[in-house]
DNA sequence: GTTTTTGAACTGACCGGTCAGTTCAAAAGA
DNA sequence: TCTTTTGAACTGACCGGTCAGTTCAAAAAC
């Protein structure tokens, strides 16, 4: 019997799973997932049919599983900036334009995968709905957190609403992040994130 | 004999393409567009599936009709939030803060439409992407204009990236709208809108 | 004003093709 | 030996697009 837990690590079978999922990412995000086939997938994956099924119980659970992976590693990444700004003693504000940064990282890293989570997150009546819902919100509450703590040290205004503007920040981040890579993209990841965080600060109308 | 002009007027045809519009937005919005049948379209739109294709080529050029139709709705709406701010005599902050406010009316209004739009504006590979760039553009413009008048007229800041700003407001206001609308519907829409509006007035965190 | 004609609009059964999912014997690895 | 992968064959459901036929309001004819 092999492994069955989902580390990154070595074993023969987590390296075909690995290799499933880099396919149907980029796959599902050019196409979406209705139109992506198992056979197309099998086939950049380098793979047989069979071998998907092997791994996975259907097209349905690779999905969700890709998808569980995926959020996994950005929440990891938002959390790691986190720490990593209280680690230096630093403000929650340098705190949130350290994730607005890491977050660019990780779009920039793997756009595929972006994409592919901001297709599907708003749509209703499908079969992975509950799953989304459940990454989505251990992400969000990063930022949240993040923007509580900033409150209550008085360094962010106490007017503001923590959902509504977490939310606010994801989207900013989310679809500079995007449009970037689509539409505008010559520009450095120093580019964006500066725009970002002259607007995380206020410094496009507020200050005089 | 019917007149066949695309007007928004009352003939019996342009009365079917917008029960086939309205039926078609809110199926692909929640299913994706290869998930949802010509049959089911036709079904709600309470027509035969005949029908569709006597109004339309075929399932893409329905969709990209759609498409068009939609973001001109909503160009229209946000020039007419700027145009009528600058009648008043109101700053360019203001015009974008009406803009913002057109826009999550616009969001609540056709919500299927903007989930569908954001769902798809960045997948590459998609026979309908030529059609999305270009109401992408003219859309964006709209914002670009306002942020570069306020740049000339001393009301911005000169350090900031028009195009990156503009995707940046962009992505906050959809995202804030579509997480309200899933996650926080309890809220109302003025909540939304003071919150972008601090954000955008740099109140959360730049003033003290 | 009544009958006839016209043709745009619509209908829905049907067809060719595609796809998810299953199976399995045999090969390849460890 | 035991696990994992292969790849081809098969099935049954489903789907986009077609087309021959129907409807009906308004124009034409008388």
């Amino acid at each position: 019997m092999e492994r069955s837990s989902t580390g990154t690590g070595g074993g023969r079978r987590q390296a075909t799973r690995q290799k499933l999922y880099e396919a149907a990412v980029t796959l599902i995000a050019e196409q979406g997932f209705s139109a992506t086939t198992v056979d197309e997938i099998a086939e950049r994956a380098g793979v047989a049919k069979g071998t998907v099924y092997y791994n996975f119980a259907s097209k349905n659970e690779l999905f969700e599983e890709l998808l569980r992976h995926g959020v996994g590693l950005l929440t990891a990444s938002l959390r790691d900036a986190a720490e990593e700004t209280e680690r230096r003693g630093g403000s929650r504000v340098e705190a949130l334009d350290a994730m607005i940064r890491a977050g660019l990282v990780f779009i920039d890293r793997y756009p595929a995968f972006t994409q592919l989570y901001v297709a599907e997150l708003w749509r209703t009546n499908r079969a992975w709905q509950s799953t989304l819902m459940v990454v989505r919100r251990e992400a969000v509450a990063v930022v949240e957190t993040v923007l509580r703590e900033g409150v209550e040290r008085g360094e962010l205004s106490a007017e503001i609403d923590v959902p509504l503007t977490a939310a606010a920040m994801v989207g900013m981040v989310l679809v500079a992040a995007l449009d970037w890579q689509s539409f505008q993209s010559e520009r450095s990841l120093d580019d964006v994130h500066s725009a970002l965080s002259l607007l995380l600060r206020g410094r496009v109308s507020g200050n005089r």
